[in-house]
Parts: structure tokens; C-alpha cells; sequence
DNA sequence: AACGTATATGGTCAACTACTAATATTTGTG
DNA sequence: CACAAATATTAGTAGTTGACCATATACGTT
């Protein structure tokens, strides 16, 4: 029984993955296809070191997978869950906050962006 | 585009309520229907002010809903997703482990009680 | 080899959070 | 009302982690 503990620890160590503004930033960012680390930087005003943080962070987990190009790495999201947690997640979100329109209206949009790289 | 960063924010956080352990299993525990505290508490042998404080938390984020019977309190899954989010996780987490026949045994365990409370 | 660009990493600090112990609040019972 | 049981809350502590700065590594170009 103390393996089903182990599975709780694997579980939440995997939210624990999306629990963080940047990471999903730096997700949703890669969802239209694989970009080089500085594309992410620049694209959302994050520096450099913060994000190769987080992309290594997201490899080693396996939600990413990158390769090398010249001097640059292209990072791309693997995971074939991701999309739908995500999903899941901004409808309930969306849900929750459909008192306010904009709110809403950027969830669409977010959603759309999963959608596409399906 | 601020909305945005709100979004992230909000997803970021509903995450973060499914990356403790501790509160996953308390979650599992409600999912074959409500419980009073004291039975969660002794069911996974944590504390009671730990309990409490966990089930407040999932409560205030809207994950359980909870009713008053006497002098005990009951809690119960309302978050519809809640299931569709574990599972989806659990499968992935799964794979992963996959060379663990143990491990994916607890997970099958998991899901079906998941699946029971739909 | 020397230099510039792109990426990764080490060290440090601040913020956050889970846990525990002690206490408060609520409810039921005599 | 006094007491016991169930739950909630408060304060303090330890562990975790995200961000920043500086630096190291890798690659390409001259």
C-alpha cells in the first residue's frame, strides 16, 4: 500500500509541473510549435536564465522535448496530455470567472491556441 | 493582455490545489461519495488541524462542497472535472511507470474508484 | 585562437507553504 | 450550565522553490 503513496507523489508532483504562472506562459507559448529558447524570452519578457530554468525543468519531466540547432535549442511540447489538461482546466477556470467577459474571452482564445496544435 | 496573466494565474492556481499529496489523498478518499473529517483523518492517519485546514483550502477553491450534520462536517467532490483531470494525469503518469507492474496496479485501483463516484 | 551569441548552471535571497502544537469555536449531552 | 466531542483557527517552524546575478559551457564566425 505504500506504492499507492508513491503514485500520489508522482500525480502531484506532476501538477505541480503547471502550478506556475511562467511555466504555463512559457507552455502555452510553444503551443503553435517548437521555438528557440530566445524566441521565448523575448516573446514573454522573461530572462534568459529563468527560462532555461523552467524549460529544463519541463524536459526532465518529459512534458518537453528538445533538440539543437546550430547554437540554438528548440524546445517543443510532447506530452500528448497536456492539451487536454489544460483545456480542462481553462473551462473550469472560464466557468468560474464568467462573470467577467475579458476574462473569458482570453480563455477562448487560449483555448483556440491548444486547438490548433493538435 | 493582462487578462492573460490572470488567466495564468487562475490556472496556475488550480493546479496548484491537485500538486500535494496529502490533498490528492484526501481527495481520494472522498471520491466514493461524502465523509465526515474524523473519518478522513483516521482513514489516512493525518492529523486533524492538518485535515482541516487542507479540506477549507479545497473548499474555498471550490474543489468540495461541505454540510454541517450535529457536531461533524461532511465534504464531498463538486469540481465536475475534478475526475476528467486525475484521469487523464493518472494515465499519463502511468505510462511512465509503465515498467512497474505494482505501481500501474495501484493506478487501475485509482482510476476505478475515480470512475465509480462519476 | 579569439570573440560574440545562445544556452545552461551555481549561489543567494525572499516568498510561499505544509506541518505541528496549542487554542478557539461549535454542537450535543448530562 | 458544565463537560465532551468534532471542527476550525492561530502562531511558529522547517522545507521548498522561483527569481536574480554572475558565471560557465557550447557553438559559430572571423
Amino acid at each position: 500500500m505504500d506504492e499507492l503513496n508513491k503514485v500520489f507523489e508522482n500525480v502531484a508532483e506532476y501538477f505541480g509541473l503547471l502550478s506556475e504562472p511562467t511555466r504555463l506562459k512559457i507552455l502555452h507559448c510553444l503551443c503553435r510549435g517548437e521555438k528557440p529558447v530566445n524566441e521565448v524570452v523575448e516573446a514573454l519578457g522573461l530572462t534568459q536564465a529563468n527560462t532555461s530554468r523552467h524549460l529544463n525543468l519541463l524536459y526532465r519531466a518529459g512534458v518537453v522535448d528538445r533538440r539543437r540547432s546550430g547554437s540554438q535549442v528548440f524546445y517543443r511540447i510532447v506530452d500528448p496530455n497536456f492539451v487536454d489538461l489544460c483545456r480542462t482546466v481553462c473551462v473550469t477556470v472560464a466557468s468560474r470567472t464568467s462573470a467577467m467577459p475579458a476574462g473569458s474571452e482570453s480563455l477562448l482564445r487560449l483555448e483556440n491556441d491548444l486547438k490548433i496544435h493538435r
